[in-house]
DNA sequence: TCCCAGTCAATAAT
DNA sequence: ATTATTGACTGGGA
């Protein structure tokens, strides 16, 4: 009991960044009075804004925050949703993808800090435990309440919130489907992706909506595809740098880039008959990890090569679809027809995709150094 | 405009 | 019930 919480005086915070329009669920657990855009309760300490703070931090080993973080966490069974809606003001999804897979401090920007410096804080507290502990129980004292009185009372209570709507119903009078069916893109959709992506990081204009009428998809979803995957494909190599630096733990060395397995899964296999290695992607996690922020200007320019495809550099097969229905086709995926991958025998039992993600990245890097190559002059190719 | 970093939030997977 | 994944959105840059 006794949510002694001081929750001081709000830090100034001249402005609020943070805007976020209607905000319905986000039910608030009992008295607990907070507003939508609060910077949240914010340890008391001295009446710095969280922001100061981070832009005087030391530098934190952000891997060391997580993984301690996790250890507290699931010791005393504490959820990550709490613990991200109460310490950090961040939802649960991005809690899990934040404690599984921290970018190294200096690869994060001011605001990116923001949710390690809170972790370090609480981390710090005395009784961070306790307080988390106390808001799991009042959110179940009030979940209680909210059963108990529904089923006493047996029926609705809250007088008006929360007005979401479902959606699905097809019709429904003058109905506008404010309701994101939420696109799920298949695993053949994807397979196609990832090797238009291999071939090209940075697709045209033209080469996306190629590909999004090819794989039926809409150009948006394309665009947001690879910008999504080029973001987490690069952050897989944060990671790849993290666990090479740190000296954590019993083993681990430096030098010989071993690399557990990540988990299998992801069919994939793009390797065709042709060959197995792609290119020489035999950097031993020795390139430039700089932060080559800024050094390269470019101008546009873009070569397409389509069909006909005689160019290419690095080892490629042919790109669209993966078997995938031809141009048109209206189906709605789905089912799927347990494709069958041809090539026969996927003889590759040590997987291992993460080869592919640099060797894409090498594509990544290529790709930027020739744009930059092409015109202007080279300022400084650091290597 | 395109890109990216951070997130959200729906929904998959445990 | 939690935790993990991921398409889409937001805000800042250039």
């Amino acid at each position: 009991i006794s949510a002694e919480e001081s929750v001081n005086g709000l830090t100034g915070d001249p402005l609020a960044s943070q805007s976020s329009s209607l905000k319905p669920p986000s039910e608030d657990p009992s008295g607990g009075e907070s507003q939508p855009g609060t910077p949240l309760p914010l340890p008391g300490h001295s009446g710095l804004s969280i922001q100061e703070m981070v832009a005087m931090s030391p530098e934190l080993d952000t891997y060391a925050i997580t993984k301690k973080v996790k250890e507290v966490l699931t010791d005393n069974n504490l959820g990550q949703r709490l613990f991200g809606e109460t310490i950090l003001g961040l939802t649960q999804g991005s809690v899990s993808d934040l404690l599984a897979r921290p970018k190294p401090w200096h690869k994060l920007s001011l605001k990116g800090r923001e949710p390690f410096v809170r972790m370090q804080l609480w981390l710090q507290d005395p009784h961070s435990v306790e307080k988390l502990m106390d808001m799991k129980r009042l959110e179940k004292k009030a979940y209680m309440k909210r059963r108990l009185s529904s089923l006493s009372d047996g029926h609705s209570v809250d007088g008006g919130l929360v007005g979401s709507e479902y959606m699905q119903g097809s019709q429904s009078p003058g109905q506008q489907q404010l309701k994101k069916p939420r696109v799920v893109l298949g695993p053949e959709e994807k397979e196609a992706l990832k090797k238009a992506y291999q071939q090209k990081p940075y697709p045209s204009p033209k080469t996306i909506e190629e590909l999004a009428s090819q794989l039926n998809l809409k150009t948006s979803t394309v665009i947001n595809w690879f910008h999504n995957y080029r973001s987490r494909i690069r952050r897989e190599l944060f990671i790849e740098e993290i666990q090479a630096a740190g000296g954590v733990g019993p083993g681990s060395e430096a030098g010989s880039p071993s690399l557990r397995g990540s988990k299998s899964g992801e069919g994939d296999s793009c390797d065709g008959t042709e060959s197995e290695g792609t290119v020489e992607t035999r950097q031993s996690l020795g390139i430039g990890l700089e932060d080559h922020r800024g050094a390269c200007k470019d101008h546009d320019m873009e070569a397409e090569s389509e069909a006909g495809g005689s160019n290419n550099s690095p080892a490629q097969l042919d790109c669209t679809a993966t078997g995938l229905a031809g141009p048109e086709a209206s189906s709605s995926s789905s089912a799927s027809s347990t494709n069958i991958p041809a090539s026969g025998p996927a003889r590759n039992p040590r997987d291992n995709n993460l080869r592919k993600k640099k060797a894409a990245n090498l594509n990544n890097i290529i790709h930027r150094l020739e744009k930059a190559a092409s015109k202007e002059d080279p300022s400084e190719w650091e290597f």
